[in-house]
DNA sequence: TGACCCATGTCAGCATTCTGACATAGCGTG
DNA sequence: CACGCTATGTCAGAATGCTGACATGGGTCA
């Protein structure tokens, strides 16, 4: 099992580990996501509108690290299921703002507080100042991925 | 765009924020493999095989964090194109044990620099004590998520 | 004003991945 | 030995997400 030297040696390749952590993150979420009868984008697109009510499609996109085109089916599935509403003529240029409704809020509510629970076992074992290191360290991995 | 204290607040979750960097990275490995004509699943489970050759298709699906289903199909096409071998017949149970073939490996080589270099723009703002404590970070992160 | 560029919403087709299901091999336990 | 339990490989169908393409709205600049 050894190494030859050439490789990117996944035991220590702290690319492979985050990706390792994102999908147990995943993998958690959907097992407490699943008895609500809700996906990971799924609630991610709830969460973003609660927050901040008024996204565009492209923005929740954005948000949810998909492309326009897979949140815009989603948006369309949501608005037939009385989750969230679009107002018919776009008030400015072609983004049409969209908010939750009551329903989609109600619906939401039990997911977030099952996601919360996640990211708290997920944070069980670490300090604050050990939270507060991962942050400033995931952001600068952030930065540097995307600046060039 | 205030917070109303019951949400996730996606603006200091970490698990968000995990999502963000994961998908990040996902992004600028995709860039860079795009031209070579490979997956990030194509390159995974090439990398695998060359750090731990005899892995059965299984292990495979578990080290690439996708189902053996999935991992399945993209040996198959792997086999077809003449990058790993399997045998006819498993030598024990009913595993396969999987090997790069030098065409594999030849095809391996570049995608493993282009990524080596991902990771290392990647880290490239991180002191070495960071990189260490990040690590120790995501490890814990796996270990809660798993635990239970 | 008109040409150009960029962002957006949306449709269609394709690729990838997953869930469900089945048969088989090894292993432990009664 | 016979019975369960688990792991594996594999096929088929469904779900999910992506790329390509097109039309439209708004802004910039000559």
């Amino acid at each position: 099992m050894g190494q030859e030297g050439v490789g990117v040696d996944l035991e220590t390749s702290l690319g492979y580990l985050l990706k390792e952590a994102s999908s147990a993150l995943r993998a958690a979420m959907e097992e407490v996501l699943r008895p609500l009868g809700m996906s990971v984008t799924h609630y991610s697109c709830l969460e973003l509108l609660a927050q901040r009510p008024g996204l565009s499609n492209s923005e929740l996109a954005r948000g949810a690290f998909v492309t326009r085109q897979t949140m815009n089916v989603l948006l369309q599935a949501l608005e037939r299921d009385g989750y969230v509403t679009r107002p018919e003529q776009a008030p400015v240029g072609k983004a049409l703002p969209t908010r939750l409704t009551p329903s989609g809020r109600r619906s939401l509510e039990k997911a977030s507080a099952a996601v919360r629970s996640v990211e708290a076992r997920m944070l069980a074992g670490l300090t604050g100042p050990e939270q507060a290191e991962a942050f400033r360290i995931l952001q600068s991995m952030v930065r540097s991925l995307r600046g060039s």
